[in-house]
DNA sequence: CTGAAAGCGCTTACAG
DNA sequence: CTGAAAGCGCTTACAG
């Protein structure tokens, strides 16, 4: 492409470009180019021609604004570097790649303010669809102004999934079973002979905290096993809170014999907090996790988790937000937690 | 907002609508809103009033084709769940955020056909600068192909910013200092006794593995030790090309004194092969890897490696690429790697 | 300071 | 099948 193919001054070749370079009218090369009509075959030719010669790049603007149709998703996480996210992502951007669809990133850190904010952002670029990656809320007011920015979203014909729960926010939904993937685990644990527990959880308004913690401790209910609340250590919900939460029940006093963390992340933390102060893993304590992230695979000792299947669940969320849904009742898919042990957990030492 | 306050049949509220409901003209209510002239104090407050009562969100799309501007950055990596990426991504995000832009996200996995569809699609997307986060490749065709089609988007006033060395790509770039920071590497491991090395590599086409490879070779011929060439495994820049390279080191006889491999997250996988193997680290040989992703201090043993400002490098290629250039020339920030020892290195063991 | 109008680059009924 | 024209929702010279 050289200066003087185009029309004068605009940095751009536009279809209307094309089309005098192709003799033909704005409205042919159009359908040419998106298919949707029949159009003579040696028409068709002289604007492909012209439009491969031109290096035609159409404007996505103007089409979105002329057909008000857009290719862009939004998607919105708290976090682009938690390796829980980055996982889910994977699968997400390759479902997207596969629709030839664009993927708007959000990063909010649990802001609520700047979630709202990129609803909005989002609305005006006419996104098609927004997904929530990760935990909701249980609180009202978050709920009620991030339900009304959705809800106002979704009557212009935008399109909501998510991944994990979400109190009340009327959409499509991937969902860990993360109540029955922690009382699994929990009945796993206590099967390998232990019966004195402590758990170490981020924010308890976090419905994936309240969900894993809530199934912890039900199954060893059910197994006749308390957890006191003192044996509940709440933290930040990352790699950090994991080692203050950890180093906060190493100074509580007598260790249990096997600790939870409500996500791999968090054990890490832990892990890290163990190893420092000399507590061995699992000889003195035992140590799971849950999401089955990649890295812990390589931790010394290998994390006991509950796998999720994450970058399948990224594309399951993409997929629930591209197709059209049947009815109008949102839809749900539930994916379940397997637990997987590996040497972090052990039988506990003085057993009986 | 109720479906009668604004123009039957549309979806979505316009300014026209806000204007109205103001009894101003569509240009004074532009105006408001964008704030570039003045406007009377009584009109605006209308406007203003108008605006939140509806609910106006402007279209993205009209803006961006009535004043050609989009608020939109690209940003191409290789894969979204590497934690290479997902570090700078963190500083990237924040940046973004602070400029009010937003980041359209795309994943490669190296495929030269899918990163050139990807600018043509930010092409037409009329993003205001494309970001090309990690190593280029040092091959003439491939750096064709992508130096024409991105030329093709500067020339129609697109900025390009890349983080990592892309031999001729005409682009305003922040360089980790691979060279150095391996040579320091290595000058600090012969400084711990260290004579007998090998590096875990991946394909050399790429230039951070290019460059890296060279410093630390350099430096070790510098110090009177060879490298032989039997010595350098390549394979996938992966976790898993790390834990395959390891294991091809095991395979090969003897083991040297020291390996590095020239990312932290092939030392990831060159750990678990070793781990699995029954290789003690730093006990039998001493691993060091490069750029310091957070995970690796939770490793055990901890990485020794070469740190990279990782979220500082995402936010100054943002910032190059939203800051005006001064002149013409492309502008470089080189950023320097510091060697951080770790336990994972360790003066070799029957030294003398 | 304010408004009428042109124009951004497309798509898509509507006639032919 | 093809083309002239209206319209998508804004911004911004240009007059007043």
């Amino acid at each position: 492409m050289t200066e003087d193919e185009r029309t004068p001054g605009r940095p751009h070749v536009t279809l209307q470009d094309v089309a005098r370079r192709a003799g033909v009218s704005l409205a042919t090369a159009s359908r040419v180019l998106n298919g949707t009509t029949q159009v003579r075959a040696d028409l068709r030719e002289r604007v492909l021609a012209a439009s491969g010669e031109l290096a035609y790049t159409p404007n996505a603007h103007a089409q979105a604004l002329a057909g008000s149709s857009s290719m862009a998703i939004g998607v919105i996480c708290h976090d682009v570097s938690d390796p829980y996210f980055a996982s889910i992502a994977r699968g997400v951007m390759r479902t997207a790649a596969e629709h030839g669809l664009m993927v708007m990133l959000a990063s909010t850190f649990r802001d609520p303010a700047r979630e709202i904010e990129y609803i909005a952002m989002l609305r005006a670029q006419r996104a098609r669809a927004i997904l929530l990656i990760g935990s909701g809320f249980e609180d009202r007011d978050w709920e009620r102004s991030m339900g009304a920015e959705l809800e106002h979203y979704q009557r212009a014909g935008g399109r909501v999934a998510v991944v994990s729960r979400h109190r009340t926010l009327k959409a499509d939904a991937v969902l860990p079973q993360n109540r029955e993937g922690a009382a699994e685990l929990a009945r796993t644990l206590v099967g390998l002979g232990h019966r004195d527990f402590a758990v170490l959880t981020g924010p308890r308004l976090l419905t994936t905290v309240a969900d894993r913690l809530g199934g912890f401790a039900d199954a060893l209910a059910e197994a006749g096993i308390e957890l006191p609340e003192d044996r509940v250590i709440e933290a930040g919900f990352t790699r950090d809170g994991g080692y203050a939460a950890a180093e906060r029940l190493l100074n509580g006093g007598d260790l249990p014999t096997c600790v939870f963390a409500v996500t791999d992340v968090m054990a890490i933390g832990a892990l890290a907090a163990f190893r420092d102060h000399g507590v061995d893993v699992p000889g003195q304590v035992s140590l799971a996790g849950f999401d089955d992230i990649p890295i812990v695979r390589d931790l010394t000792p290998p994390l006991t988790t509950v796998a999720l299947p994450l970058d399948l669940m990224g594309e399951r969320v993409m997929e629930l937000a591209v197709r059209e849904p049947a009815s109008r009742r949102s839809r749900v898919e539930r994916i379940k937690g397997e637990v997987v042990l590996r040497s972090s957990t052990a039988a506990p030492r003085q057993r009986r």
